[in-house]
DNA sequence: TTTTCTGCAAAGGTTTTGCACCAAT
DNA sequence: ATTGGTGCAAAACCTTTGCAGAAAA
């Protein structure tokens, strides 16, 4: 709730009106949100924002790891708040929650295997999960 | 080599030189390209082809799954010929060469995981992995 | 006061449409 | 002969830069 702030300042940055709608905005319910959805919602708490600045702060926030990027099938990218120490979203098609998991035990046996078969040496990897969430499974 | 084109007609599209041109750059050392970069490959083949058609026989393809289009870090795509039954690629980022290959028992444990722990219904991944080919490994 | 941040306008990229012509079946 | 595909130009997007004014520290 706080620990953006600290974060923030440690790294010799500012905390600005802009970035404090920012990170309310996606606090808020933490729904898989674009820069434009994101941009929408804020001007609600501080009206003069603009969207580069949504562009910028959310790339701040990604490099400091507060903030993950998420690919869209529709070609944008959206963010959700991180998790500390997860790295890996899963997110409802319904209502765009998101939530985060580790799943680290299986990703690197995965990827030992992928190593094994194919003789790549593996440095990185992109996973994403979507389905309905628990709500949203309700019919 | 050749089944590409039986899956096109029996879908009821037509065999061209556009989309033979991009196939056979595609087959041709199995990296991942751009669609600027199949442009420009393709057109030592046949010198008429325009980029709009390479996108549009990309899109084509990769609804027929017979290429894979992959995320890449600066926000464009890159394609790579599907191997049937295999659905996820390492790509190698120092020359671009990707493989693909099947983590299903893995994925899975990972997905069921996942569920347990989340309460979400998974029904779909995005996963690719990166790494130096065998090829790139020697130093 | 000094340095960073912001917001606008404009540019840069990738990807998609509209439309007349061309080509595969 | 028909229907689908192509290529160009232009549009539509998403995202980044340049710069003068505003705001944190």
């Amino acid at each position: 709730m706080l620990e953006w702030k600290e974060c923030l300042s440690e790294a010799g940055y500012r905390i600005t009106a802009s970035r404090r709608a920012v990170v309310e905005v996606l606090m808020r319910d933490g729904a898989l949100l674009s820069p434009q959805e994101i941009l929408e919602q804020a001007r609600a708490v501080h009206s003069k924002l603009g969207l580069v600045t949504v562009y910028r702060t959310l790339n701040l926030l990604t490099d400091l790891d507060l903030v993950r990027r998420i690919h869209r099938e529709d070609g944008c990218h959206g963010y959700v708040l991180a998790s500390p120490g997860h790295h890996h979203a899963v997110v409802c098609h319904s209502c765009g929650r998101a939530v985060e998991f580790t799943g680290k035990n299986d990703i690197d046996a995965l990827i030992a295997q992928v190593e094994a078969r194919t003789g790549y040496r593996v440095d990185d990897h992109l996973l994403q999960l979507s389905g309905l969430c628990p709500n949203c499974q309700e019919t």
